[in-house]
DNA sequence: CTGAAAGCGCTTACAG
DNA sequence: CTGAAAGCGCTTACAG
């Protein structure tokens, strides 16, 4: 391998000022970076980053933990943080968590061991005091997925307001017998705590929220994320026996299910039940019927996440901030009424 | 932060003996070992990677470069990669190449800049003679999207043999006008190359060796690789006048776009025009219509890539080989005829 | 603008 | 079974 060593003894300089011409942290003067620069490539040499590390204690790498990178949501907002760090400098890793508590410290350890510059975490496994603790060890930025608190930078989606909106918008619609799929309940909801984390409990709150006063009735299924969670869901319903006239998903992806399973029971979405989902995946639009979704304002998230996290590595004892996300409605065919 | 001397002056040993007792890597008394293992634990010692990097030259974490996260085949894929490596006990770092050749590139700077210990990569940019010559500075795994070559591990997909499994079933199913949606043309295809790589070209191969001798019209239409250019697709083809009875899509994803802009020409599927895709992402049981699809034995592709990539780490020199995985065609209700 | 020396925290020979 | 010394390839003070 050449080292920077080579470089140096090849061009007649010091190591240290093949380092400056390279990094540019000190001046050199013109000739020598172009005599350098020249010998670089002329030598084919690539700076050895766990030297650099080891002498800087920092790396320039940033790693981004998700519980599962197989998923309409979570690959989609990996990919958006990765271009938007890629735009800020930041080299980025993607880890899975698998939405374990394991896994998630693991992603803490693998940041400090690893010695990336700073972490971000969709954390659905540890609970608030845990990663207050973590994150002393570490700059990291939380990603909504826990309710608020103020001793670590938070970037969470709007999951309660979505939420109302969506369940009023079935209501707007007609509907007066409602369910809620991905969460067991509608009452006594902070009761409950499901392995997903606080984010379905807080849509269904929203829904809880909207459907209490409207005088109309409402039921809840729970099976878990995947689109063959919301198909037993959908199945659960209707083994129940009535058929209810709209469904608020806490997911697209639960929604997909749902929606697919009705039409196994010959079910029809929008014309016998209208169905929203939360997230508004790209899918959304290309399903049939297209899916009526909360679109959370995800470039603001990502943005938000990057501003955050920069300003955390630089600046440690800065003011934790906690940030709210926008969201819209997107209305398409699974809840349009046929004419 | 507490390093390996702290622990060992607080142990009242050697630096090296912590390093043996942690690594096994030399044998250590029992006693010995319980006092480090007891004093690493109170001072809450953490190995140092970048330090152990350097010296050893190794970091035990493998990169994965895909071209993008946000598909359907490649967040399963990654994640799929993602949970094999986990137990054969390797990290896993996951990169975006953008399908650019200059993302490529980056990918295997990245390997020898931070020391991955082995890299597996979807090309699409870069062609053989320049995987060749990269491939000698890390050890490398390159699923299949280019064509055979002897000179690196290659675990490619059955892109021909699924595709002409594809066509033939639309044949059988009585289609005598068929489409190909994700290349732009079914004759002299060697002539044409597209940013997507060579596993395009060979789903397409196979379509046009199917559809050859069948006496049957064939066209084609191409505009990328999301979903909403399958729906240009589709509109492309109903722009010029007839609609196919049967279309073949070189992904699901285009398939998914393909139904969508179809049935907003009402133009619907089984029932005017067949459709099959390729790859058999998760989605394809949940659309309506679900989708027929090729299904490759992505478990296969996957053990084979791992083992072949840690046989590649331990034995740099040891001889290429070339595998192709399996596939099984699943049909769905895009190729059920409605009674 | 340029350099010689020291050291980041480990692990690899070399000894015993 | 254990240790003192050297060095992995850089960059940070300290000098000039």
């Amino acid at each position: 391998m050449v080292t920077m060593r080579d470089v140096a003894a090849e061009a007649g300089v010091s190591a240290m000022t093949v380092s400056n011409a390279l990094t540019g942290r000190r001046p050199v003067s013109d000739a020598t970076r172009r005599l350098v620069l020249e010998t670089v490539e002329r030598l084919g040499y690539q700076v050895n980053v766990a030297a650099r590390s080891l002498r800087q204690g920092r790396t320039g790498v940033v790693g981004i933990a998700v519980p599962t990178l197989d998923s309409h949501y979570y690959s989609r907002l990996s990919h958006r943080l990765v271009l938007a760090f890629s735009r800020a400098g930041l080299a980025t890793v993607v880890e899975e968590t698998r939405a374990s508590r394991e896994g998630e410290l693991a992603a803490f350890r693998d940041s400090r061991l690893n010695a990336y510059d700073g972490l971000v975490i969709a954390a659905l496994g540890l609970n608030e005091p845990e990663i207050d603790a973590l994150s002393r060890e570490v700059p990291v930025v939380v990603l909504g997925e826990q309710e608020l608190h103020r001793t670590v930078d938070h970037v969470s989606m709007p999951n309660v307001a979505g939420a109302e909106a969506a369940t009023r918008l079935l209501l707007e619609r007609g509907c007066r017998d409602l369910a809620l799929v991905g969460f067991p309940t509608v009452d006594h909801l902070e009761e409950v705590s499901l392995p997903e984390g606080a984010a379905f409990a807080l849509r269904a709150r929203g829904f809880a929220n909207v459907v209490g006063g409207a005088g109309v009735r409402a039921r809840a299924a729970y099976a878990g994320v995947t689109q063959a969670d919301g198909a037993r869901c959908a199945r659960d319903l209707l083994a129940r026996g009535e058929v209810p006239d709209g469904i608020f998903c806490v997911t697209d992806t639960l929604a997909f299910g749902v929606v697919r399973a009705l039409a196994d029971h010959g079910v029809r979405v929008p014309d016998d039940v209208l169905v929203v989902g939360f997230d508004d995946v790209e899918d959304a639009q290309f399903h049939i019927p297209s899916l009526t979704s909360v679109a959370p304002d995800l470039d603001g998230l990502v943005d938000r996440t990057v501003d955050l996290l920069a300003r955390r590595i630089a600046t440690p004892a800065a003011e934790p901030q906690d940030v709210t996300v926008g969201y819209r409605l997107v209305e398409r065919e699974s809840t349009t009424r046929p004419r």
